[in-house]
DNA sequence: GTAGTTTATAGATGATTATCTATGTATGAG
DNA sequence: CTCATACATAGATAATCATCTATAAACTAC
């Protein structure tokens, strides 16, 4: 579950360590795609502002003006990256954030 | 130049103020659109770990085995959000490192 | 001026992606 | 078991984008 520290000095390419360089921009690379995107931005902050920090997807999809697929669609890819967390009760899914993965990205800019 | 802090909590909507939330949103995504690429974050390395903290295209074009247009638009794409500045010496430009922005996403993940 | 070097731009192409509609899956109520 | 609700998945489409080759622009040296 927990993921190694993010640096930038990791994605820089070595002519001995090249490889291994890119394997981690790119991997990191992916997990700022999740973030770089404006209504994946606005779900995150929907979250964070919500009283018990989560939501629904019914939830998000009026705020948003988007189809209950599309909010899928997006939260799933917050998901892969283990940026939100989603959690069942009867009916509903719960979706949080993942305050650790979160600090991960601060790091990485610090 | 100086542009206004980046906070997640700007890209909630909100009844009254929804468009202005979804500008700020689309803002914000475009800056970290820039950085979510990972040939992006190896330029960015290279130039953070570069003796004088710079570096000018013919520099990238080896060590990330790219083209030199490829190189030139990626740092054209970090020179738009202001991520990197140029300057011009000689035959060459030099780029680097704009740390106020860098310091603002830093602010956002905070 | 010409020649050489560095960077930028234009145009093309293949890959990725955000969105939709339609449909499937899972849970709870009666 | 049936129905209603919440969410996920499949497939299609239009837009975005990373990359290339070819060419232009800017600067230095002569």
């Amino acid at each position: 579950m927990t993921k190694s520290a993010l640096t930038l000095s990791d994605c820089a390419p070595s002519s001995a360590s090249e490889p291994i360089a890119r394997a981690k921009a790119e991997d990191t690379a992916n997990l700022l795609k999740a973030v770089a995107d404006p209504t994946r931005l606005q779900i995150l902050a929907i979250i964070a502002r919500a009283e018990n920090k989560e939501s629904c997807v019914c939830d998000l999809t009026e705020p948003l003006g988007l189809s209950q697929p599309t909010i899928s669609h997006h939260l799933k890819k917050l998901a892969e990256v283990d940026l939100v967390e989603k959690q069942r009760r009867g009916t509903w899914i719960w979706y949080s954030l993942n305050n650790n993965r979160w600090n991960q990205i601060a790091e990485l800019f610090s």
